[in-house]
DNA sequence: CGTTCCCTTGACACCGATCAACTCTGGTGG
DNA sequence: CCACCAGAGTTGATCGGTGTCAAGGGAACG
């Protein structure tokens, strides 16, 4: 899966594929609500997302969390490492998750001997960096309504890329709380903006699976534009 | 300036460091509050910032803006589209500036002869994502006061890696409101914010110069620890 | 059948937004 | 050299979106 997300951005070589094949072999499970990575860790190993969601995030002093990213299979971890030196964030499961581990080392060498490999990985960071700009602008310009309704259209359109979103449904396995740190909000008051998504037929969300009941009324809402996502799947 | 600041992430070949120089001579002269590139172009050029501020930007339905990262000299604008193909958001030069542009054909044929270069780029890359890790977490968990505090650690401290910061000084030409569509803030809450922090005798700012004045309290006070901006810089 | 999360609800407080002046500064032209 | 002007900074009064605190309900799990 991972090949083939990176594969959107350039075709690989066959030697590349393969390498990566074999890498990817390594797979570990975690336990939901334990640490893939922690913050200052200087780890031996990339990690990428196989199944399962998983969240970067950070502690202010004060002891608030705030989300950065939201981790969905196919996406990677911490390839961070295999440039800079330490983890700035840490790296968490918040469901049971099984990633497959790469040893950086050996990633390094690939990536030194692979221009196209290289690119592949610089353009699946771009796409994030873009993602990450979308949360800046969710965070600093929107209320709290817009922010929810922004969230929850832009992990659809990247669930459905990843052919996991069936009907429009899709498993969002995230307490209200977890939302609340992603959107730098308070618990309490997402849930009021979920009624709210909820009651106006925009939005179904029982037992962690969410529905979009009206896409375009909930894209309105939010503001949202799928372009800086840059998916380049074939029939999107 | 720019080679200087990817050689802090991996030495370069002599031809790469060569190329990039010869590459870099398309300079170019951009009055201020004019934009270098517009969301939603397909640019023929990747641009540098040589001298003068940056910032990018996206603008909301409702007519707002948000800022999304400040530019200062060394930093790329646009290696995006050497990879993706469209700009999901605006660059703006907030002073009048210089870039410096490279016929982004020329680019993409270099990184893909040298895995050092694209590498270095990736490296670049990754630190900016490492900024807009810290401006969620400002935006999304600290007030206003803290979120200042932050946001003048963190500029100081690239203004000081790229050598523009004399005796604690250093020219920030942004107006209060530039300020405040970077926090999410209104204006006139900036400005009493930046009046707090004065009487407090944390910062002076007059005239577009910031001089810290206790560098330890506004770290403090902003929660701010440097560790994310991966600064490699001899003597630091 | 109890325990433990998580979700839900209500009352109230507060940070930051909004609106509307007023002041200061630097630049421009007479 | 002065008068004017536009843009930026400053100030005060009031409003509203979210946070906070606290208590109660529901569903999953042992």
């Amino acid at each position: 899966m991972f090949v083939a997300k990176l594969e959107l951005a350039a075709p690989l070589d066959p030697q590349d594929r393969e390498a990566l094949r074999i890498v990817c072999d390594h797979v570990r499970q975690v336990p939901a609500l334990r640490d893939i990575v922690s913050e200052g860790d200087n780890p031996e190993h990339i990690h990428l997302m196989l199944q399962g969601w998983g969240a970067r995030y950070k502690i202010v002093p004060d002891g608030g969390r705030q989300i950065t990213a939201f981790l969905i299979p196919g996406d990677y971890c911490d390839a961070h490492i295999a440039v800079l030196r330490q983890m700035d964030h840490g790296i968490l499961a918040l469901t049971e998750a099984t990633v497959a581990s790469i040893p950086h080392a050996i990633f390094d060498d690939l990536s030194l001997r692979s221009p196209k490999l290289t690119r592949a990985m610089w353009w699946a960071t771009l796409v994030d960096e873009a993602v990450l700009r979308a949360w800046i602008v969710n965070l600093g310009r929107r209320d709290a309504y817009g922010a929810v309704a922004h969230l929850f259209c832009e992990l659809h359109a990247r669930m459905r890329n990843i052919g996991l979103v069936e009907e429009g449904s899709l498993d969002l396995p995230l307490t209200q709380e977890v939302i609340s740190d992603a959107l730098g909000l308070t618990p309490v008051h997402v849930n009021r903006i979920l009624q709210r998504l909820r009651s106006e037929d925009l939005i179904q969300l029982k037992s962690g699976v969410l529905t979009i009941l009206d896409p375009a009324a909930l894209q309105r809402a939010g503001g949202f534009d799928s372009a800086y996502l840059h998916a380049r799947k074939r029939g999107d």
